[in-house]
DNA sequence: TGAATTCAATTAACATGTTAAGTATAGTTG
DNA sequence: CAACTATACTTAACATGTTAATTGAATTCA
């Protein structure tokens, strides 16, 4: 059998951890997690959208989501607004607080990353990108 | 700036999350989750090593790893005896239930594992384990 | 040897992951 | 238009992730 250091799950666990890791400390000085920022950006880069389109672009499941939109509301970092036309959604925002916290940490994020490219090489990372992309299509085919 | 689209720990994550989607349901069936299904792996793969050493090979933190050997050991999956030369550390192993559990458990998930390959290709996919394996070598060397 | 440090494991507290169930509103169909 | 079905969240319950603090046992070393 195969032995248990070819576990895919895993090998992708450990990838994304050892990036984290470099993130996280980051983020944590800003008072963010991980998946918070994740819902930030995803507002910064398209206004106005509703939860389940937010919560396919920051790759959150729903109730994580309402949790996190719960404390973002709660911080007032984003803010919602009902839609007349349809009582069951509501379009979300970043507020100007919310907007000031993007633009402070997303410089130090991209240095970040940087310094990663730089480490791992560019190239690289280009075609670590192009398979990893070419992973999850391939295996999200719904016919087995 | 970099748009939302590259961000490498959310592309890991995709990759992760699109295999795990196969394997969850099926494991699911056997009442494991992916984090125990990795204990009762690693321990299969290496009986009697301490709660230390089980945490670096199932890749868990110390916390969680806590709280998974107090499950499986209340499924009398696995059993701890405790080292008279360290009264701090136990060494675990799979009870005759846990090893049941982990042949029974095991041909399912190489089922799973080889429609995976077949589907990406072996190639790529050792391709892509060499560059998963690299990225975070690279990044776990601590001189930033 | 005994105070200080290190180490292994656990507990605590809070955030997220995961599945299932619930609630209210929209849409669909007979 | 009334029953059915689907949609958009939300809540619930339990497992894990993450950091910090704690406990008890080994080690170090002045």
């Amino acid at each position: 059998m195969r032995g248990f250091k070819r576990s895919l799950p895993m090998e992708f666990l450990k990838a994304r951890e050892s990036a984290m890791a470099r993130f996280r400390p980051m983020l944590r000085e800003h008072g963010l997690t991980e998946q918070q920022w994740r819902v930030i950006r995803a507002l910064a880069d398209a206004p106005g959208i509703d939860a389940s389109e937010l919560a396919r672009r920051s790759f959150l499941l729903a109730p994580s989501l309402t949790r996190i939109l719960q404390f973002l509301e709660k911080q007032k970092l984003i803010e919602r607004n009902s839609v007349a036309s349809d009582q069951r959604r509501s379009l979300i925002e970043l507020t100007p607080k919310g907007h000031a916290l993007y633009d402070e940490v997303g410089p130090d994020s991209e240095r970040l990353y940087k310094k990663i490219e730089l480490k791992y090489g560019s190239e690289k990372l280009e075609t670590l990108y192009t398979l990893l992309a070419e992973f999850y299509t391939a295996l999200e085919d719904d016919e087995d």
